[in-house]
DNA sequence: AACGTGACAGCAAGCGCTTTCTATGTAGAC
DNA sequence: GTCTACATAGAAAGCGCTTGCTGTCACGTT
C-alpha cells in the first residue's frame, strides 16, 4: 500500500541503508548511487515515514512553543518570528522543522499538559513564550517538567518569561519593570499626579512587574498612591473598557490612565470616548507592547515597544543551535518608550 | 536511562502489552491490573514515545493547521478555535491532540512543504485556513498532495477557503463575494458614486472574490468602474496607507475607500487623516472581516463581519469527525455587514 | 462430570527506519 | 605485484510500541 524505504531500494538497486544515507546526507554515498536512489523517491513518490525515523534515530525534528493566546497577535508575532528561525519549510536553516504551536490559554494545567505531549513527541526543542504564572506548586511542576525535558536532549528557552535557573532553561526576558517605570515617569513628567493602573490578571508575573514599575516610579516622585486606583483585569480589550468605567467612578479627578498592555488600553479609549471624555486633554492614556494596531488608534497610543519579533527570533535560533545563549543563560531585553498623541499634559 | 513500557511492565508484574492496553484503554483489562499499572507508571514517571506508538499504531495525535500569517488576527482567531475544538489539553474531545500550526506565509512552496513534512508525520487531519493561490500547477500540486493525505487517511478540511473537489476536501468557504457586493451596496445606498478599492495580492482568491463582489455591485447600480479606482496591494496596514495615497493622487474626487480587510482599511484610514481629510465627511472607508481592533478605529469601521471563530470551531470538529460534514462536502459561510461610523453619505 | 464460554493476560511478530559493524572493490604505496 | 588504506555498500540488530492470536483460568451449562 504506502511506499516504504524498501521499495525505494528495491527499485534504486540498492539496500535500504543506502537509501537512508542518502535521504539523509550524512555518510558518503557515490554521486551515481545517489541519483538513482533520488530517482526512485521521485518516482515512487516517496515520503519518509516520520514517526519511524524518529523512533530509530531518537530525535525528531518537532519543536514546541506555547502561548498563552495565539490569537492576540502579542503571541502572534512572537510565534511567528521563532517559526521562520527555526528552520520550517522556507527559513532556511538546515533540516526541516514543524512548530506545534500550542494554545494554553494561560492555564496552568494546559501548559504542563502541552509539556507532556512535547516530552512524549521527544521535541527537538520548546520555546516558552509570554509571562509565567505565579503559583509556586504550579512553578515547581513547570520547573521539573522543563528539567525533565532539557535531560532529555530537549533544548528550552523562555522568550518574554522570567528566568528559570532550576530548569536549566535559556531565558530572554522582558524588562516589564523598567518599561513600566519609564512609561509611567513620562506621565508623571507631563504633570499627572492621580493616575488609574488597569492591572492583568494578579496571579501573572508580567501583571506584576508592570505594575511594580508603574509603582517604583510613583514612588520615586513622591507620590502616594491610592488603593482606588488599581483595578486589576484581563488581557483584553472588554476588561480595559470596564475598568476604566470603574476607576472612573472611583475618582473622576484621574488624569491618566495607564494599561496593563495596548489592547486593554484600546477599551480603555473606548470607555473614556463613551465617557464623553477627550484624549489627552481630559485624561491621558498609555499602553505596553506597541502592537501594529496602537500606531492606528486615535490618538495614536504612548506606550512602550517591546521588540517581539527581534526577541522571537534569537529565542528561535537559540532553540535551534544556531546562536550562543546569553551569558549566564538569561538575557534582559528593553522596551522602548513611544510617545505618542494619547499622552498630554493634564489640564490645569 | 529512559523509561519504557517494558519497565513499566516489569515493575507492575504484568506483559508489556497489558501495560498499553491500559495506557490506550481499548481492551478490557481488570481494573486490579489497572490500578497496578497505573501505580508503576506513575512511580516511574513514565512517559509514552510518541514516535513508537505512531509506528506501530500507524496513525499520530498530531493535526495540522496551515494559515498565511499567524501574526495576523484573522489567522490567529481561526487557528485558536481550531485549536479548541480538537481536542488539545482543555478541549475535551477525547485523546490529547497536538496542533501543528504552519506559517506558510503565503507562500505555495512552503504551503506544499509544510503539506509533505505534515504527510511524513502521518498527520491524523490537517486544516487550510484562508484564501488559496491562484495559480494552476500550484492548484494542481495542491489538490494532489491534499488527494494523497485523504487517501492516506488523514482528514482535509479547508476553513475560509474555496472548495476544492478533486481533493476529497471538506471546505467551509466565507461567502467573500457576497460579502463584499453587500459593503458596496452600502456604500452606494448612502450615495456614493467614486469608489476607490484597494484590493489584495492579484493571485489570491479572497482578493478576487472580494473584488468581484465589489464590481457586481457597482454594476448592479449602473456605475462605471474607472481602472485608476483600484490598487493590489499587500494585506496589510502600510500597503493599505500607500494605496490610499496613490489612489487620491489619481482621482481626489474619490469619495470613499473600500479595503480589502479591515488591516489595510486602517492603513486607508491614516493616510486619509494625513492627508487632512476626514473620515466620514470627506471620504468614507470600508474594511473586511470585522477584526476585534475594527471598532476601536476612529471612527468605528464599517465592515463585513466573518464568523471566524465559528467557522474555525466547526472546522475543527469536522475534522476530528465529531461533526457531520456539510451536505456535498461544501458549505458557505456568510459574512454579516456591519454599519458603523467610517461609512456616511458624501458631501454634496 | 464433561464442556462450552467469557474474561483476561501473554507471546511474538511486526511497524519503517537508523546505524554499527562488516565486506568488498579499487587505488595508491613500496 | 603484493599490501594497506580508503571509499562505499550491505547485513542485521534494534528503536519502543501495538495487536492478532493463543493460552489459561473460573464459571455457568446440560
Amino acid at each position: 500500500m504506502t511506499v516504504t524505504l524498501a521499495d525505494v531500494a528495491a527499485r534504486a538497486q540498492v539496500s535500504p541503508a543506502t537509501v537512508s544515507r542518502v535521504l539523509n546526507g550524512n555518510y558518503p554515498v557515490a554521486a551515481s548511487t545517489r541519483e538513482r536512489v533520488l530517482k526512485a523517491v521521485d518516482e515512487l513518490d516517496y515520503v519518509l515515514n516520520g514517526p519511524a525515523s524518529a523512533l530509530a534515530a531518537a530525535t525528531s525534528d518537532l519543536v514546541g512553543i506555547l502561548v498563552n493566546d495565539i490569537a492576540d497577535p502579542f503571541f502572534g508575532i512572537m510565534a511567528s518570528a521563532i517559526q521562520s528561525e527555526i528552520g520550517g519549510p522556507g527559513g532556511r536553516a538546515g533540516g526541516e522543522r514543524l512548530a506545534v504551536v500550542c494554545n494554553t490559554g494561560g492555564s496552568p494545567e494546559r501548559e504542563l499538559t502541552y509539556l507532556t505531549l512535547l516530552q512524549r513527541q521527544r521535541a527537538a526543542a520548546v520555546v516558552l513564550t509570554g509571562g509565567a504564572i505565579e503559583d509556586a506548586p504550579h512553578k515547581a511542576a513547570m520547573d521539573a517538567k522543563l528539567r525533565k525535558l532539557a535531560d532529555a536532549g530537549t533544548r528550552v528557552v523562555l522568550c518574554g518569561r522570567p528566568p528559570a535557573p532550576e530548569a536549566g532553561a535559556i531565558a530572554l526576558t522582558f524588562d516589564n519593570r523598567g518599561g513600566g517605570r519609564e512609561l509611567t515617569e513620562h506621565l508623571i513628567g507631563l504633570g499627572h499626579r492621580r493616575l488609574g493602573y488597569i492591572a492583568g490578571p494578579e496571579e501573572r508575573t508580567t501583571t506584576r512587574h508592570r505594575l511594580e514599575g508603574h509603582r517604583a516610579a510613583l514612588a520615586a516622585h513622591g507620590i502616594e498612591e491610592d488603593p482606588r486606583w488599581t483595578v486589576h483585569g484581563r488581557y483584553d480589550r472588554r476588561s480595559g473598557y470596564e475598568a476604566t468605567l470603574e476607576l472612573l467612578r472611583r475618582d473622576p479627578s484621574l488624569t491618566a490612565v495607564v494599561a496593563a498592555n495596548d489592547t486593554v488600553a484600546l477599551g480603555a479609549c473606548a470607555a473614556l470616548r463613551d465617557s464623553g471624555l477627550s484624549i489627552p486633554r481630559d485624561v491621558s492614556v498609555a499602553g505596553f507592547d506597541d502592537l501594529p494596531f496602537s500606531i492606528d488608534a486615535v490618538p495614536a497610543l504612548t506606550t512602550v515597544r517591546l521588540p517581539l519579533a527581534e526577541a522571537g527570533a534569537r529565542a528561535g535560533r537559540i532553540a535551534m543551535g544556531r546562536e550562543e545563549p546569553p551569558p549566564g543563560g538569561v538575557a534582559s531585553v528593553r522596551g522602548e518608550l513611544m510617545v505618542r498623541g494619547s499622552s498630554g499634559a493634564p489640564r490645569a
